[in-house]
DNA sequence: ATTTAATGATAGTATTACTATTATATTTGC
DNA sequence: GCAAATATAATAGTAATACTATCATTAAAT
């Protein structure tokens, strides 16, 4: 899967940068470094002119690729969606027993990423511990309605919807498709941020993970309506 | 219900104040204000200097009450889980069924706040708004362990670890109690904001609410549980 | 009437999140 | 190989943010 996934450009909405950051080396190494930096600092003490600092170059030329740190929060994170998606759908596409797909599915979009799959640039474990921390923040603003016009959220949305329609393929009457699928997407975050930070708020630990808990509720929730 | 709560002064960690808020006019109206500025405006562009312009105040003021914004947020967000804590309790202590106790906890917890109880300066429909989309902010920060140390998500800990014990009375066996708890209040919350920004993503709507579609979701689980 | 506490006014600081301008490299086309 | 175009670097500057510090004024309590 990942010889498959080298020769495959992951396209992001290009209203996210001013200047494609895969078309030079120095923006290249602003995405790696920036990885580096947000999950390290966090979100709001990483600046760009700290990371101007970090990759030896200067701020205004960060500011060429990317209007914002807003921005590059949105590309970085939809980066992610879409290795994600191609991921799923490499995985799943072969598979032809609903049951299975939903299951296998369910496994991609929410263990926790444990090894760089190395085909690039891009840190695929800091990243997925970038968006458990951080994706939230992309969303919950006062732009949210404007910015999901210009379509800055649809592999997001793309990879819920491909969800929805596993679910439906096992159960075609269940009532609550999409939020269940939105649902997996979140709690699949939420839990691995509880398992770091709350133990308490959570069951998964080194030994229970979040795909486990979520696996189980899905399938009970939709096997239930298939017997009753 | 809203007599009792009257009586009843919802208490929040003092080290989330310098002075607390209730004991003054002008802190009261720094709360009753910024419930309604962050609600307008958003989190990112509210700030104490606005704050003190809306209150006829002075910022210096602000700051002798709050150390900073961020703790403002936790101070709202705390007194806001207190009041359902409390809404939860007297509604269910006296419920002796397990399944109707989870039940009418499901729905406080997950419905939409629609009108003002109106037994003090504090908007309790301008408060969930709030929340809703900007209680994940409070959390998803490098200090976020600290801060738990010192006590400043206990409220909402405490919540979480109430329902848990519900769905235990309810299904003993069923492994996920904590993580099914803390995924009814997150849930809630997303499927409020979903409804309002991302339709596609959710089934609530004007007829389907949040409250629906959890308790499906729980009581399916828990019931297939049971009988398997 | 006097002390004490609360609030207000003003000023100041370091940092952020940019924009603008100009200078210097580097690449590309001819 | 050279000019033109393009990319990057350096520097400066701005308005706003998130505070801190100081001192003046007002109100309340003893």
């Amino acid at each position: 899967m990942d010889r498959l996934l080298q020769g495959v450009q992951i396209r992001i909405n290009d209203k996210l940068f001013l200047k494609d950051p895969e078309s030079s080396e120095l923006g290249k190494r602003i995405i790696e470094i920036s990885i580096q930096m947000i999950n390290d600092m966090g979100w709001e003490s990483f600046t760009f002119k700290k990371l101007g600092q970090a990759i030896g170059s200067n701020e205004s030329s960060i500011y060429r690729y990317f209007e914002n740190k807003h921005k590059l929060l949105l590309y970085l994170t939809s980066w992610y969606w879409s290795w994600l998606e191609y991921q799923l759908v490499f995985a799943t596409n072969s598979l032809k027993n609903p049951k299975e797909k939903l299951l296998r599915s369910i496994l991609i979009i929410t263990r926790e990423i444990k090894e760089d799959s190395d085909f690039s640039h891009i840190n695929e474990v800091l990243l997925n511990k970038i968006v458990i921390n951080e994706y939230s923040k992309s969303y919950l603003t006062k732009e949210v309605d404007e910015e999901n016009k210009e379509g800055y959220f649809v592999i997001y949305k793309r990879l819920v919807s491909r969800l929805r329609d596993m679910i439906k393929e096992v159960n075609p009457v269940y009532e609550y498709p999409s939020s269940l699928a939105s649902t997996i997407l979140e709690s699949g975050l939420h839990q691995h941020f509880l398992k770091e930070h709350f133990s308490s708020l959570t069951d998964c630990n080194d030994n229970v993970t979040p795909t486990q808990y979520l696996t189980h509720l899905v399938f009970n929730t939709l096997n239930q309506n298939l017997n009753g």
